[in-house]
DNA sequence: TAAATGTCGATCATATTTATCGTGTAAGAA
DNA sequence: TTCTTACACGATAAATATGATCGACATTTA
């Protein structure tokens, strides 16, 4: 799952993607979040990470506002997930950034949960890594039914 | 992230599939946490789940304890962490079992974020279905280095 | 200056996660 | 039977994460 704040992002994201094609006026906090649907004073933080971490740009005072600053198409929702979520390791041993050994694991070399997560893992991030802002971007293909079924437990 | 429950899950069930190979002795919560490294009265509920839901079997009274029932190699990973950890869909508006409208989305059929993360989690399901208990017990194959780095936000 | 707008720390509410405890129930041994 | 061992299971607590709101301040433009 990722989170209501990863998502508020995304969307916001969107939103100044798809405006960057226009004219260069600035978005208001209150304009964006009415266009995602995110509460206003939550995206207040949510935007400000984003200009830390130098995605977005922003002017104050009177036509004040936000604006896209990279390229959709080279930000990874990879980098965004991170930005806001964190790290995105299934286990805290297996991240670069956050790493941590696990205090039930007698032997990190041999831990078979983290060598197969390890595997996982890799293929997660290169599809996650894969996929940019432009993606949100792109022309509606709307969906029909999901393919994939969330099965029971049970065989 | 996965929860601690149920990475001790994971290695609890490792520890009863690798026991089944021997006689058919039941192994005891005590015997279990110390070798999985969870806590015993934690992991009480934990086994108690698994059993629920058919994965194991247990025995009351002296020579009691728990013992393995499937096949390691039919018992998905998806299944344990479903299990556990309940929906793995990215968003509540992707989940089967759990499905939940987005209170902030404004037209499911044509959000963005929906479609794109519908089909990262296509592929995610197909992989985490597709590996099972059989590839945890297998013999140990050693990391030597992560591969793949988690970079950070900026580019 | 006045109005608009981003900045930002503090705070609060709620949910989730990670346990721990006490007590009950069943099985086997003596 | 009676005792001991071990699973069953609901209640509860502590810690952390998440989602959100507020007040006050800083900056820009008219």
């Amino acid at each position: 799952m990722i989170t209501h704040k990863t998502k508020y992002a995304l969307k916001a994201l969107t939103v100044l993607a798809d405006e960057k094609a226009g004219d260069a006026t600035a978005l208001r906090i209150e304009e964006i979040a009415e266009r995602s649907g995110a509460p206003k004073r939550f995206l207040e933080h949510i935007l400000l990470d984003l200009k830390r971490a130098g995605l977005i740009g922003s002017r104050r005072g009177r036509k004040g506002g936000y604006e896209m600053i990279k390229n959709p198409r080279h930000v990874s929702l990879a980098a965004i997930l991170r930005l806001i979520d964190g790290p995105m390791a299934p286990l805290p041993c297996l991240s670069r950034k956050a790493y941590q050994r696990c205090e039930d694991c007698k032997d990190e070399e041999t831990c078979r949960v983290r060598a197969v997560f390890h595997d996982f893992y890799s293929t997660y991030i290169l599809m996650i890594e894969s996929l940019t802002l432009a993606d949100l971007q792109r022309d509606v293909r709307p969906l029909d039914y999901l393919p994939v079924a969330e099965s029971a437990p049970g065989e």
